[in-house]
RNA sequence: GGAGGGAUACCCAAGCGGUCAACGGGAUCAGACUGUAAAUCUGACGGCUCUGCCUUCGAAGGUUCGAAUCCUUCUCCCUCCA
């Protein structure tokens, strides 16, 4: 009983909204391991931390010994889901489709366990339904029911077009459920039509509704906007440690408890003792450094987490050189080149401008030492360090 | 098909003949500060060896000593009517 208690805790931790809660317990209550489905598009397999809430939240389901299915939209990614946009997008070929699982997995995996996952393309029972079969599908939803849909209500009434083929995509994620026999189906808030087009679909092939649970969209670095990245305020999972480390720590200290609960794999009682602490006046820097060491830890390992962490700690603690410079060779001639050239020349800036900005403003740096003659001479024949602000720097030959 | 409205730098958004490389906000970057690439404050934010010069205000022409601002044509967006 307990038990059953504490896998809904856990369920609905950082969860938006459950449905139906009372349905979950029931089948938890069986004890059989529930079949979890979770949709991805068949492109874009750039996956960044926005991502990782649902990843985690099937993470959770494997924990609780459920067999969790990761389903590629390769037949649907052909309709593309309506945003009022785009309209049929070419098919991908076998190969890229094969290409992007391949990737999705290797990012994937680094939470998931690929021993308990099951990876599903819905092309193959879609392409098995033949038309007939999809006639028979489009005959379960009527359209009023489609125009209850946000984007398509909205479209309507504004006298945009909406092609027949859109309103086939929730139908088909709908019997992807009937056809997977999926107990749960995961997906972000932005779902909830499709979700539910689920439960619907089921209970039309006789199935037990689904339960469905809608995680947030995560905030991005900005903490306004969702992470995406065409907004540019995400944080990769592919990205470097350093990279990943010096973003998270870059997360204002308010945002940061939002990506506790969402991204730390951290139990719920540890966090609130965490935010207890720092109330009592721990510094929130701290515990910000625990979460990028998870975080970076998850993608990279605990060693390049350790590194990260030194890194960033002799960076701007100590505003210390890092030891693995980019090296850069520039030709300054006979002559001899002044520092602001030299500074574009060596890709710091991106224009001779910028670099006379930079260097009004005291943010070169020459082996160290401030540079504020702009017009100061370097000679072929060493190498200096340059640095431009606290996070650019390069190891330049000069030539 | 008809009638209006709009297009300005990364984004939003002023300007409507000279003082405009273009107000303001956001984003970004830098500096200061700090136990953080938090918060806060200050500054920078088209290019150029830069007290000056060059190229920008949807595109192309034109008027003018002088245009982002006026005229012509074109392209694209939006709203209303049919």
């Amino acid at each position: 009983m307990s038990d059953v208690q504490a896998a809904i805790e856990l369920i609905k931790r950082g969860t938006d909204e459950l449905l139906i809660e009372a349905e979950l317990v029931e089948k938890l209550k069986s004890g059989r391991p529930l079949r979890i489905k979770a949709g991805f598009d068949p492109t874009a397999p750039d996956l960044h931390l926005g991502h990782t809430v649902l990843i985690n939240k099937m993470r959770h389901f494997q924990e609780l010994g459920h067999h969790v299915m990761f389903l590629i939209g390769d037949f649907t990614g052909m309709i593309g889901d309506p945003s009022g946009k785009n309209a049929t997008r070419p098919p991908l070929s076998r190969e890229q489709i094969a290409d992007n699982a391949k990737t999705y997995q290797e990012q994937v995996f680094k939470i998931l366990d690929p021993e308990k996952t099951e990876i599903c393309f819905n092309s193959a029972w879609m392409e098995g339904l033949g038309s007939a079969g999809m006639i028979r599908l489009a005959a379960q939803q009527t359209v009023a029911r489609m125009l209850e849909r946000d984007d398509f209500s909205k479209r309507y009434a504004n006298n945009q077009s909406i092609a027949i083929h859109e309103f086939l995509y929730p139908l088909c994620q709908g019997y992807d459920s009937v056809a997977m026999k999926a107990d749960v189906e995961l997906g972000g808030t932005d779902q909830r039509f499709n979700l539910l087009m689920g439960r619907e679909l089921q209970k039309h092939y006789g199935q037990s509704p689904q339960c469905v649970v809608m995680v947030p969209l995560l905030e991005g670095l900005d903490g306004v906007n969702k992470m995406s990245k065409s907004l540019g305020n995400y944080i990769g999972i592919a990205e470097a440690p350093k990279e990943i480390f010096g973003k998270t720590m870059s997360v204002s200290d308010t945002l940061m408890w939002r990506y506790y609960d969402l991204l730390s794999f951290r139990s719920t009682a540890e966090i609130a003792a965490l935010r207890a602490d720092v109330e009592g006046g721990r510094n929130p820097r701290d515990v910000k450094v625990m979460l990028a060491m998870e975080l970076v830890g998850r993608f990279h390992g605990a060693m390049a987490a350790e590194e990260a962490l030194a890194d960033f700690e002799a960076r701007f603690q100590r505003n210390a050189i890092p030891d693995d410079l980019p090296e850069v060779r520039v030709a300054v001639g006979a002559e001899g080149m002044a520092v602001f050239q030299v500074v574009k020349q060596a890709g710091l800036t991106g224009s001779t401008s910028e670099a006379m900005r930079m260097i009004e403003q005291g943010a070169v740096k020459l082996n160290g030492e401030r540079v504020d003659d702009k017009g100061l001479l370097l000679a072929a024949g060493e190498t200096v360090v340059l640095q431009v602000g606290k996070r650019k720097f390069a190891a330049v030959v000069l030539e």
